[in-house]
DNA sequence: GGGACTCTCCAAAACGTTTTGGAAGATGTC
DNA sequence: GACATCTTCCAAAACGTTTTGGAGAGTCCC
């Protein structure tokens, strides 16, 4: 591909010269830059990004690391959230890349070579947990990265989180005011942080109608759904409604009420959280909840883009609601 | 961080035997290399990848554009096959990058910046059509590339792709098997590969049987699988099987099925392909079809790396049989 | 003891860009 | 005409790596 020294020298002019009047400096003449961009456009001149990473010494690229459990189903959600963020950060000149680790040592080391090798200017870090290993050591480092979640780790970095207890406060509240009483929790494993805010507003609103919690906890997907919904269901006082942590827990409700022979919404009540594609699809289409997936996306690529540039992390936090989404799995308990 | 330069002045070495210490070439002594190996692991010294890329003239890194249809849901089994594919492309020291762009000219356009600015060794490319632009563009930059899924533009390049065909033909002669004599075909839209190579399958096994074929076109998604079966559900001749060219078609005649009040299977049989996760936790659970895709994924990757090395596209060519998932959507049709 | 090898090592060039620190010429001021 | 000030341009350095084309020292063989 055509150089800034096959442009120079094409044109009779420097290197330097060219370089600047490409990228807008003032010291060139406003004929020699025309007659440059001319020559560039015709030439089809794109800058080699390898060179202007090493002299700048910036990446011009973002990275979002995947985890990926063997042999589990991810997430269609980070589909949606890459799409966003890949779509605002183009704006800005930014490629998103992507890297797949498994939890764990693994993705640690990832994140080393990310940091260390100066492969990328900043990380998008998912699924967060309270206590987590990524973030404690990339604040060590005071690399710039974003978080979707929030940790128990101290310390300033930006995020975006839904916000989860208020969702589930009101959830519960509905149900509550669609006559149950008899409302089940089946939370995410409690390490991660969703997990302990979705529960305590379910907590805050059980307490407040003089109600005692039901809860238990469940792996967060189909198959830990459906055992913890089994149990529940074979309590003597079987509740009547079953208040899930995630959409898959929630399959996993539906699945373990109708091999119980149970009607829903007649019997049980579900409801989720995530509304992924496919709830719209279940039988019946599930009663949840969302934080939009786009929008989310595009605010995390912002705050990164704003830490790199120096933007102090304290003002680049948001907790954002979280909006119901109701459909047919919910209704008032049976009689 | 470390560079070369560093580990050379404090071993008292030069730049040159510091790198082909770290390379492995054999003109170092042992006794030199282990100084330099320790050392390196000692200050965590990274090779620079700018700095690398630009002297090699590689990027290291490989790229996958997302179609992303504005406002429609993105196939979940993207991540699945990014997982994988970042997975297989880490052991041989590449990155995965991602790049988001709705399909049309603006796709192209990304192709074009990837390709000329060389941002980039080597290109995913999904979705595939019969006629498919980016393809034909990519054999004329003589880049290299690889698809999921088959086109019918001439030329040879790498690609991975299910037997649609015979999965179709199997599946439709699995549903005559069960006694079933009116099968219809909610097909995917002409445009892609995909979409001709189940109808083909379809047809054949219709015709050995001596049936006529019942056909239809339909969106790739659920609304366009609700309206395509409420149209054949709602004729004289009423199909007993809905054979679906995806999975998320077979969602929507699941719901037009449920919308006539018809049982599944009882009253009509439903099949889908792809095996999404969400397949698993319909109701009933869909009878379908998958191509594995961790494995489809690292296969790509494999044969990615291998056209980047120069191997003769002719023989990096794979099309993979489709496993059956029998579920619950299928029965001997009613009487 | 001289030539041919082998074993280690290294200086310097190259990749393509951005940026520094002027320089040459034109213009304005007194 | 001397001096300062703009305007426009450029040579050279720098980013950190890999690779080329040797060089020096030791060993072996005759």
């Amino acid at each position: 591909m055509a150089t800034l020294k096959d442009l120079a020298s094409s044109l009779g002019l420097s290197i330097t010269t060219v370089s600047r009047a490409l990228d807008g400096y003032s010291d060139v003449a406003e004929s020699t830059r025309s007659r440059v961009k001319a020559a560039a456009e015709a030439a089809g001149y794109r800058p080699n990004a390898a060179a202007r990473r090493l002299r700048k010494g910036s990446t011009e690229m973002v990275t979002m690391v995947l985890p990926t459990e063997p042999g589990q189903f991810n997430e269609p959600l980070y589909i949606e959230l890459l799409a966003a963020l890949g779509k605002r950060l183009a704006r800005d000149g930014y490629d998103l890349t992507l890297l797949a680790a498994p939890p764990g040592t693994e993705e640690l080391k990832t994140y080393r070579r990310l940091v260390e090798g100066r492969r990328t200017d900043g990380l998008i870090v998912v699924r967060t947990r309270r206590d987590d290993a990524r973030i404690r050591w990339l604040l060590e480092q005071d690399f710039p990265f974003v978080t979707m979640g929030r940790t128990d780790v101290p310390g300033a970095f930006p995020f975006v989180d839904g916000d989860g207890a208020a969702a589930f406060r009101e959830a519960c509240e509905r149900l509550l005011g669609l006559g149950h009483r008899r409302v089940a929790l089946i939370g995410a494993p409690s390490a991660f942080t969703f997990a302990g805010l979705r529960r305590d507003g379910y907590r805050a609103a059980m307490a407040a109608a003089g109600l005692p919690p039901i809860e238990c906890e469940a792996a967060a997907d189909e198959e830990g759904g459906c055992e913890a919904a089994l149990d529940l269901l074979a309590r003597p006082d079987r509740p009547t409604a079953l208040l899930c942590a995630t959409d898959r827990i929630a399959y996993g409700a539906l699945r373990a009420a109708r091999r119980l022979g149970l009607e829903i919404p007649a019997d049980v009540s579900v409801v989720g959280h995530d509304n992924l594609p496919a709830s719209a699809f279940t039988d019946p289409p599930l009663t949840t909840m969302e934080l939009p997936i786009a929008e989310t996306g595009e605010l995390l690529a912002e705050m990164l883009l704003a830490r790199i540039a120096g933007t102090d992390p304290h003002v680049l936090q948001s907790i954002r609601p979280v909006r119901f989404v109701d459909r047919a799995s919910t209704a008032p308990p049976r009689g």
